[in-house]
RNA sequence: AGCGAUAUAGCUUAAUUGGCAAAGCACUGGUCUCAUAAGCCAGAAGUUGAAAGUUCGAUUCUUUCUAUCGCCA
């Protein structure tokens, strides 16, 4: 048996806009953990992504902007392709779907199975056609009466007022809401893919882990989630699927009576997972189908939760049917990542994009691996997570300043403070020290294997934890006073020189950006892949990382604070974030205001005797909580007012504010005291109070009108 | 509506097969001075979403609810 051969692959983006932190943290962020750390174990390893190109869902965009399909594409592929570039999502391959590559490897597949003559069957159905558009309709696309409970809006495919699933044949008064008119029902032949045809070994393969009688994977390694969504599909009973659609934009099917039809985009976005390997075997001289096919294959797919039952379902599916072909050996698909405690939407600008994060923190010191660190630490892996600005900030200060950055500082200040940089050479090494250390460096190690992101983050964070409190035990500088020569000494700063060692090294599939900063600091030239392997054996033979004698640099700081005393921008950046997301919810707020009162007449308002008016004098009222006994004064008279600010506003600041007051409102007494009058107050959507005031100088008595 | 997953300290999360409910942050108190107002020590903090059941024993198993997200779409 050769080499394992890893091929990775993440959810491709589908490219009609921009990726945000969400799907950074669902599908990309945690497999370039993964292949990175492969990679440094010195794994054959590839990891192939892409843009999702196809689909009904970009041509109709491209028509409703008046721009061509491909302006889309071309420009959403190149802006996510960057963003992940520039955070150091580091992709083998990131392919199109649109390149001819993958309309060939697309095609041969679907002619493969069409000849196999059992995986697919034909069916003509009677399809709604929007002739303004000039195109067949998902059932997304059509809204209508309800049959059932009369809801005007129900879709196609269900009524989202009584829940009941529907076919858009259903629907009365059908209209199309690309067009807004009335579709036409037009016959349309489709191919289906025998779904139901793959459900036995499929069940076998979920639930046991075995394939063909062969033990596959463990099924119990599988996310709960992950299972449980695929054998509820299995439950319900799988049905074909038709592969094709009614479209001229996307791949056109290959065989007789295929004109004028393209494949679904479901069916072809994964196959684009293959045409990207076969991209990148062709650039760098390899053979693509040695790392999809045999047994030595692990194919895994990092992917988010509403891709489960395709890519554990429905490609594996394809993939069987095609033959030869490996089947992933885990799929460790990830919940959602919420912001700011609501999901990411980008009609109301909730969220941040990735490009747009580049650009708003582009003066923030190591901004990609402040971002990369906030969101491991709170990786959605088994259920939905949260990212909150107090959280970045908070990880970032505490955690990889306070723990990380700090640890690294002590101990290159230390050494250089005491040898000049060079690790020393004590007569006797603390071995017992070492070995736990190093037992957290194999922690992480095996939950990174595991795809235990998070858990292995927070060991990365606790294994400078234990530095920082191995330091404090010995305290070095308490001995350095009386006795610079002590062995004691030499001890600590050499088990302190191997935990900065492991750190530069396991950081890397974490902090990419950081982890090169540290070897630099240590002297210690970039890993090369392989480099962790040789760690991890030194590690289990409790052996030095870094010899005694080696000379590191000076100290050099990874993370600037961004509660920092003194430099107050980077709190700016993040501020403004905050700023940005009270300004939406206020401004919905504000758009939800009080609807205008029933319409009256000029007689009406010529009722009421506005004046204007200053306050004189105002004083609380005694167990009285919001009101306070003003004297304004209106030039002829002076009224007694009392008035319901209380909470908003001290005695003492209201006295000599100018108002208007409803003059000829009848007396009425308010915990003792009449009040005569009352004075205009606007309320925001808060519930606070300010006063409408008169303009500066405008005198008092005088009529409002 | 159905199915799946999730619900644990103020917040974010742990808890191998049922066996004393952990940790980080925040908070409170103490302490060190090598270090970026960092570090270290200690403390307080819980009706494990609700109710019932099985069990000597339930965060864990069963049933019924409730809430959130996803799938079906």
């Amino acid at each position: 048996m050769s080499e394992k051969k890893y091929l990775i692959t993440s959810a491709l983006p589908y490219a009609n806009g921009p990726l945000h932190l969400g799907h950074l943290s669902g599908a990309y962020l945690p497999a370039d953990i993964y292949v990175r750390y492969l990679r440094l174990l010195g794994k054959d390893v590839v990891w192939v992504c892409g843009s999702d190109e196809h689909g009904a869902a970009i041509t109709i965009r491209a028509k409703k902007e008046g721009i061509s399909p491909k302006e889309i594409i071309d420009k959403y592929h190149e802006l996510n392709k960057s963003s992940f570039e520039r955070l150091g999502i580091s992709f083998d391959h990131y392919h199109r779907t649109s390149a001819q590559l993958h309309h060939e490897t697309a095609q041969e597949f679907f002619t493969k199975l069409y000849e196999k003559g059992d995986e697919f069957e034909e069916q003509s159905i009677d399809q709604y056609y929007d002739e303004g558009f000039d195109q067949f309709l998902a059932d997304r696309y059509i809204v209508g009466t309800c049959p059932r409970c009369g809801h005007d809006e129900a879709y196609g495919d269900q009524c989202e007022n009584c829940g009941s699933d529907l076919s858009p044949t259903e629907l009365i008064n059908p209209r199309s809401t690309l067009s807004g008119k009335s579709p036409v029902l037009r016959t349309t032949k489709h191919w289906y893919f025998k779904l139901n045809k793959h459900e036995d070994w499929l069940r076998q393969w979920i639930d046991e882990g075995q394939l063909d009688g062969v033990q596959h994977h463990d099924a119990k390694e599988w996310k709960k989630h992950v299972v449980g969504q695929c054998l509820s599909w299995l439950d319900n009973g799988l049905q074909p699927r038709a592969i094709t659609r009614d479209l001229s934009w996307g791949i056109p099917v290959p065989v007789e009576g295929g004109a004028g039809k393209v494949l679904y985009v479901w069916f072809d976005a994964p196959i684009g997972y293959i045409s990207s390997t076969k991209q990148w075997a062709l650039d760098n001289g390899k053979d693509w189908e040695a790392y999809w096919k045999g047994d030595d294959v692990e194919l895994i797919h990092f992917i988010g939760k509403d891709n489960i039952v395709f890519h554990c379902i429905v490609f594996p599916a394809m993939l069987k049917a095609y033959g030869d072909f490996a089947l992933p050996k885990n799929v460790p698909a990830n919940q959602f990542l919420n912001f700011e405690g609501q999901k990411f939407s980008k009609s109301r600008g909730w969220g941040i994009e990735q490009h747009k994060y580049l650009e708003e923190f582009a003066d923030f010191p190591n901004k990609e691996d402040a971002l990369r660190y906030t969101l491991i630490r709170n990786l959605p892996e088994n259920k939905d997570s949260d990212f909150r600005w107090d959280d970045f900030e908070d990880h970032h200060d505490k955690e990889l300043v306070g723990n990380l950055g700090n640890f690294l500082n002590r101990v290159v200040v230390l050494t250089n403070k005491y040898y000049e940089g060079v690790i020393p050479s004590p007569t006797n090494i603390p071995t017992d020290k070492l070995a736990e250390a190093y037992q957290i460096a194999q922690r992480i190690s095996s939950e990174v294997e595991t795809f235990g992101f998070k858990a292995a983050i927070l060991s990365l964070m606790e294994l400078s934890s234990w530095g920082n409190t191995y330091l404090q035990d010995v305290s070095p500088w308490k001995i350095w006073k009386t006795d610079p020569e002590s062995e004691k000494i030499k001890e600590c700063m050499f088990v302190c020189a191997q935990v900065v060692g492991l750190l530069s090294i396991l950081s890397e599939p974490f902090l990419p950006f950081t982890a090169p900063k540290i070897r630099r600091i240590l002297n210690l030239g970039s890993t090369e892949n392989g480099d962790l392997a040789v760690v991890l054996a030194k590690a289990k033979a409790n052996e030095a990382i870094i010899e005694a004698g080696h000379q590191m640099n000076k100290p050099e700081l990874l993370f600037a604070q961004i509660n920092d005393r003194k430099d107050h921008s980077r709190k700016e950046i993040v501020d403004r974030q905050r700023a940005k997301l009270e300004a939406i919810l206020a401004q919905e707020k504000a758009n939800e205001r009080e609807p205008i009162k029933d319409t009256i007449q000029f007689d009406d308002f010529t009722k009421l005797d506005l004046r204007t008016g200053t306050i004189t004098a105002a004083e609380k009222i005694p167990k009285a909580k919001k009101l306070l006994k003003l004297t304004v004064d209106l030039g002829i008279e002076e009224r007694t007012v009392v008035s319901g600010i209380a909470a908003f506003f001290k005695a003492e600041e209201v006295v000599g504010t100018q108002v208007v007051l409803v003059a000829n409102l009848a007396p009425r007494k308010l915990r003792g005291v009449e009040s005569q009058g009352m004075i205009l107050m606007a309320e925001n959507e808060k519930g606070e109070l300010g006063f409408v005031s008169p303009q500066e100088g405008m005198g008092n008595g005088f009529v409002v009108k």
